[in-house]
DNA sequence: TTAGAATTTCAAATAAAATTGAAATGGTGG
DNA sequence: CCACCATTTCAATTTTATTTGAAATTCTAA
């Protein structure tokens, strides 16, 4: 199938289900959209691990030795996914002492409500 | 730190960030939720191929044979990414004559509302 | 300075997800 | 029944993501 011609495609395809040269330049349309800027903070949430931070974080903001405490997590990990939900843009972080202190951001309290209410 | 005890933990941590026991505890519950059921669709749609079969449905339903000519991919491939986002309950499909022809459901729809608009 | 704390980084090991092609399934039309 | 078509399933492979612990970094407090 892969390699034959819409034409051969079409005249085997259901009468019912007779799609028109319209919708499926619509589809084609909609398959080539790009979708890394989506997958990226889709992907970034899509973790237990990381879930649960942003959860946290949604309530107030903690430093990562509080989240290790209440996590029961080595920093590296934490750090890990930390990581990759600060590259998403869904977390954001400041400095105190030798403290990092890592709080949600609007985008990761817009995709959190979105997902979850 | 993972085995500390809160009381020595809070004993380090910044003055000017100073997590009240009430937000703690409020933390605490928010990482205990569980995440299964978010996540089986947020992972579900979490593939650029997923990603773009949901785009593709939201506009028509579609056989595989279609999705595969536009997708320009093989059947076994497809086939894997359908049955996650049906397992999610993203898709359904019902038969015609030997095609299958698979639809976005109501959750799917929402879902990819939810994340694209 | 120097010891120690909080955190990240790195590379190695492990686990999970995706891809592949071949074979199985199940319907269809002659 | 037979050959064929659309599709799924399976096991093997490859790719990607996660976990781990040790070492590096950077700040701090004495």
């Amino acid at each position: 199938m892969q390699d034959k011609s819409l034409h051969q495609l079409r005249s085997k395809i259901p009468p019912d289900y007779n799609i028109s040269a319209d919708v499926l330049e619509k589809v084609r349309k909609a398959i080539e959209d790009e979708t890394k800027k989506t997958l990226k903070f889709l992907r970034a949430i899509s973790h237990p691990t990381r879930l649960r931070i942003l959860r946290a974080l949604r309530i107030n903001e903690l430093c990562v030795c509080v989240l290790v405490y209440l996590m029961r997590m080595k920093y590296s990990k934490l750090s890990y996914h930390l990581k990759i939900l600060k590259d998403a843009g869904l977390v954001e972080f400041r400095k105190d002492r030798n403290f990092l202190i890592y709080k949600i951001t609007d985008l990761g309290k817009k995709v959190l409500k979105d997902i979850e209410g």
